[in-house]
DNA sequence: CACTCGTGGTT
DNA sequence: TAACCAAGAGT
């Protein structure tokens, strides 16, 4: 077929068969071995997460857990713990509760409809179509954040984001074929993540540029718009590092929220500051809100984290429990030789490294006069 | 539609 | 360095 003919998912195909990458979840070239497991798997990881930080989780994961049913028998703990550090915790919760469902309630076999996907625990709209069409070979629509890019860009859609996706859900639909949706889908995203990238995007190498309308414009970059984002508010708190023979003290955090599900360090709320920056800690004062009694230390300087939607500055508090000492909430002792095995989320792994690392550099209270 | 929900890499 | 952003889902 004339180069001048090609459509754009011959174009895209073509580009995939030569350049596809290769990512542990894709199927050896020149087969079709795709595993419903391991697709879903990889789409949930992948979830606003970037291929570099999902290699090693998914490797670990597929590991530990083969097959759907070896997920299903997995102890709560042991999968919060092995998703630890990946983030958007939602997700782990999810995973164990959708592969549950389909252990117990459909016998180990992922539906392959895009709609019965779609209703399954923390499968959307484009997980279900991502599945549907790269595991079962169905002709899906599937939009991601590059997928919305590439569009944009292809169509120099002037409307920003999101206002836009209704667009180019539509556009994306003109353009998937009918045969090979998985294999187009996953060459749109391998195209947005090597070579329409946000900035600084390889036209020169890309296999759409000739229809592509934004490269005919002086700033292909400019697509897609984008709607101005909130200001990040910054919010601070105090966490309690609390040791009793060799161990610290550690909370099971409510099933919801933040970090749910997740152990983690005791803290007090965390207000909004005023001020739009950490600062360090200046007064030597009694904490209030102690989970115990007695006498505290203080790291010099606050723990930082950044989240989503806030960033955190939390004051770390050392202090030493009775060996009779009866702690609130719900909680345990944890081994401080074994804090690595925790499963701590990194904000509270960041205040362990902290204080293991840095004791020299503590806060000691001052002698009384 | 708007908001919550993590983290690490890139620029 | 501060900002931006990633194979989004749930409410």
């Amino acid at each position: 077929m004339p180069v001048e003919s090609a459509s754009v998912a011959d174009r895209l195909l073509h580009y995939y068969d030569c350049h596809a990458r290769r990512l542990p979840w894709r199927a050896p070239p020149g087969t079709n071995a795709t595993d419903p497991y391991r697709v879903w798997l990889s789409e949930v990881m992948l979830q606003q997460t970037t291929v570099a930080a999902v290699i090693p989780y998914f490797e670990a994961f597929t590991a530990r857990w083969p097959t759907v049913a070896d997920l299903a028998a997995a102890d709560d703990a042991a999968l919060m713990s092995a998703w630890a550090g990946l983030g958007y915790y939602a997700r782990a919760r999810n995973l164990l509760a959708c592969a549950r469902v389909v252990a117990r309630e459909r016998g180990g076999r992922f539906p392959s409809s895009e709609a019965e996907l779609r209703g399954l625990p923390g499968v959307g709209a484009y997980t279900a179509a991502a599945i549907a069409a790269i595991a079962f070979g169905a002709r899906a629509v599937v939009v991601d954040a590059n997928v919305e890019r590439v569009v944009a860009r292809l169509f120099a859609i002037a409307t920003p984001l999101p206002a836009a996706r209704a667009e180019i859900r539509q556009r994306t639909d003109a353009i998937t074929p009918e045969a090979r949706a998985g294999d187009f889908a996953q060459a749109m995203m391998d195209l947005g993540a090597t070579i329409c990238t946000v900035r600084n995007p390889a036209c020169g190498i890309c296999p759409l540029r000739e229809t592509c309308a934004a490269f005919a414009t002086a700033d292909p970059t400019a697509f897609p718009l984008k709607a101005a984002k909130k200001a990040r508010p910054q919010r601070s708190g105090d966490v309690w590092w609390i040791v009793r023979d060799d161990a610290v003290w550690l909370e099971r955090r409510p099933a919801k929220g933040l970090l749910g599900g997740m152990r983690g360090l005791p803290t007090s709320a965390w207000i909004a500051d005023a001020s739009p920056t950490p600062k360090p800690t200046t007064s030597i004062q009694v904490p209030i809100g102690a989970p115990i009694g007695g006498q505290w230390d203080r790291l010099p300087m606050p723990v930082t984290h950044v989240f989503t939607h806030f960033a955190l500055s939390l004051t770390v508090h050392i202090g030493t429990a009775d060996s009779d000492c009866t702690m609130p909430g719900d909680g345990e002792w944890w081994p401080l030789a074994a804090i690595g095995d925790a499963g701590l989320p990194t904000l509270f792994a960041k205040v362990a490294d902290a204080v293991m690392n840095r004791e020299d550099a503590l806060c000691r209270r001052l002698p009384q006069p």
